[in-house]
DNA sequence: AAGTAGCTCAACCGCCCGGCC
DNA sequence: CGGCCGGGCGGTTGAGCTACT
């Protein structure tokens, strides 16, 4: 009585080994915010910050909760338009920055795709604990069901994880596919939406939204952005300066 | 205890896109 | 080139649960 729509679908969103559940912690609440802001309703691209959640778990954790507590924070009109000068801070993109990160976007999806057609090069995310390679694809799906099958009942939970994590288990067509069609965004991938130039801790001139986009190179190993900083810096929920607190409409406007 | 409102989240729906024939 | 098919995605629904009256 299944599909296979439905059942990629069961799988994907709550059959998948790794699947965190329960309670979202505050930094992934802030880092969903701020992604939507950048990405707009964009859950599978969000939650491939979030290994361990599902698009689906995001796009309903934003509904049911994110949406009411921000209306709430920022004063929001009851059609759920934010007041001006507060969705200026979550939406400072002109249409030249967002076109720069598409842009940017295509261009290491294209490099990505590059680098797997390579067969001399090794997989460029085998060795990073934050690649997503969650099984999106059928060869993903593949490789989820031969591990399960060759690990005894006793390693299968650690096998999953494994998987989820990404120690290396994708293939390069598998990190191919990633990029360039299910917008999965590796580490590569999130250096093509943030990498910007800086050299300064500030928001300085040459750094956010300027489109001094640099493109990860094995030549030249580019400097971690401030924003990609703040994503995953587990630091930031002992306060200080951090770009949680930074109006983004400020850095933007200063830059215009 | 019964009724109601609100909430959660898995599942469904429709659209788009790419591959194949 | 066009039709078909399957995968991916975002939006929406509704069953089940909880809290409240």
């Amino acid at each position: 009585m299944r599909c296979s729509k439905s059942c990629r679908l069961r799988w994907t969103n709550y059959l998948r080994p790794g699947i965190k559940r329960g309670n979202f912690t505050d930094q992934e609440e802030r880092l969903i915010i701020h992604l939507q802001a950048l990405l707009g309703n964009r859950w599978a691209a969000i939650a491939s910050y979030l290994p361990e959640r599902t698009d689906n778990d995001i796009k309903n954790f934003w509904n049911t909760h994110l949406k009411k507590k921000l209306r709430k924070i920022q004063g929001c009109q009851d059609d759920g338009t934010v007041n001006a000068g507060l969705s200026a801070n979550y939406y400072p993109f002109t249409k030249g920055m967002w076109e720069r990160t598409v842009q940017t976007d295509i261009h290491m999806a294209k490099q990505a795709l590059g680098e797997a057609l390579s067969l001399q090069k090794p997989h460029a995310g085998a060795s990073s604990a934050t690649t997503t390679t969650y099984a999106s694809s059928t060869e993903n799906i593949s490789r989820l069901l031969e591990g399960w099958m060759k690990n005894s009942p006793k390693t299968r939970a650690a096998s999953a994880s494994d998987m989820v994590g990404g120690s290396g288990s994708a293939s390069t067509e598998g990190s191919a596919t990633m990029a360039s069609k299910s917008a999965q965004v590796s580490p590569e991938g999130l250096d093509s939406l943030f990498k910007m130039e800086t050299s300064t801790p500030e928001v300085s001139e040459s750094s956010l939204f300027q489109g001094q986009i640099k493109l990860a190179t094995e030549e030249a190993p580019i400097p971690i952005s401030l924003l990609e900083t703040w994503l995953f810096d587990d630091t930031i929920e002992q306060g200080g300066a951090c770009l949680v607190d930074i109006p983004l409409c400020d850095a933007a406007a200063e830059l215009l």
